[in-house]
DNA sequence: AACAATTCAATTGAACACAATATAATTGCC
DNA sequence: GGCAATTATATTGTGTTCAATTGAATTGTT
């Protein structure tokens, strides 16, 4: 018998919905952009337009593919996004000069103006999630860490591949 | 000076988008639905719908509101999705006899069916996120900890109100 | 120069999320 | 019993997400 095995996932029985990793990301990543909601209605932004201004506000002038690999999200997503940012007069959307197919994408006067009026956002939901700040920081990094791994795992498509 | 003092978070400062845990978990649990694609695709479900099915494979025939506590959900968001769940031929839709307001959501035999094909899924996840059990044991509960404190803070209209 | 491969963004189609509203059924209260 | 309040689900409209496709521009290789 061996001694100090690590415990394992039977893989013959359902596991409870709510004893899932996968469910708890899920649903914590929905009740965060709930609870943000109200305060970002009040800056006439979405949960994911904050992200793409934050982004912007960090550094100004970014491309559409820049924005994506910050954000991880595709210019299926951002494309619409950008649309919507600029027809409200935070953003402006420029073809570069050097290449044409690149899309600059830069604040206006009105998107930095907006900066003041979220920088207490990330303060509110540290009181929201109840969290000291050095639980908030270590809690971030795992799950930037578990992103990470997850999207380094190989697709069935990957391992089919590999197979062939 | 204070000792001991908790680190605080500066509000009149721009706090960068990756140490936010807001994106952190906007982004794992994008990262996470992305991992299941292919092998949800396979059972011909979608993220949501795996876990609508999840909760009825643990208890089968539940009123659409059920469902809905359980995964933090609501009508908007189930009723098209278990309309697509019943024309996949997996579950049945029935008013209740008692309560002709409720709606009773059970499984069909190919419904129950599936969840033979699903059972590897938690263990795949598992070695995709690169942690051990008592890891994501461990995070599984923090999430969950946090969806609970999210959900329960206040909301702008609940300040507002208590304000007046 | 010619042309295939690559890159970047946009478009399309399917499926969530959720607020707000609508509809129907039930319960409480007199 | 009658009727207001409540409850349960459905519908509608807006805004993501993402896979797949398209189209335009650029790069690399003869």
């Amino acid at each position: 018998m061996q001694k100090n095995a690590a415990p394992e996932l039977q893989a013959d029985q359902l596991v409870p919905v709510d004893q899932q990793l996968c469910f708890a990301l899920y649903s914590a990543s929905l009740a965060m952009t709930k609870m943000y909601k109200p305060r970002l209605d009040a800056l006439g932004l979405t949960y994911p337009q904050y992200l793409v201004m934050l982004s912007l506000w960090e550094q100004d002038t970014q491309t559409v593919s820049q924005i994506g690999e910050r954000l991880y999200l595709d210019s299926g997503t951002l494309s619409p996004l950008l649309k919507r940012l600029e027809a409200a007069g935070l953003i402006r959307r420029e073809r570069a000069t050097t290449d044409e197919r690149r899309v600059q994408v830069a604040l206006t006067d009105a998107g930095r103006a907006l900066k003041t009026r979220a920088l207490g956002l990330p303060q509110h939901a540290l009181r929201a999630s109840g969290c000291t700040l050095g639980e908030l920081t270590e809690l971030t990094a795992r799950l930037h860490a578990l992103r990470r791994r997850l999207a380094e795992s190989p697709t069935e498509t990957a391992v089919q591949a590999r197979a062939a």
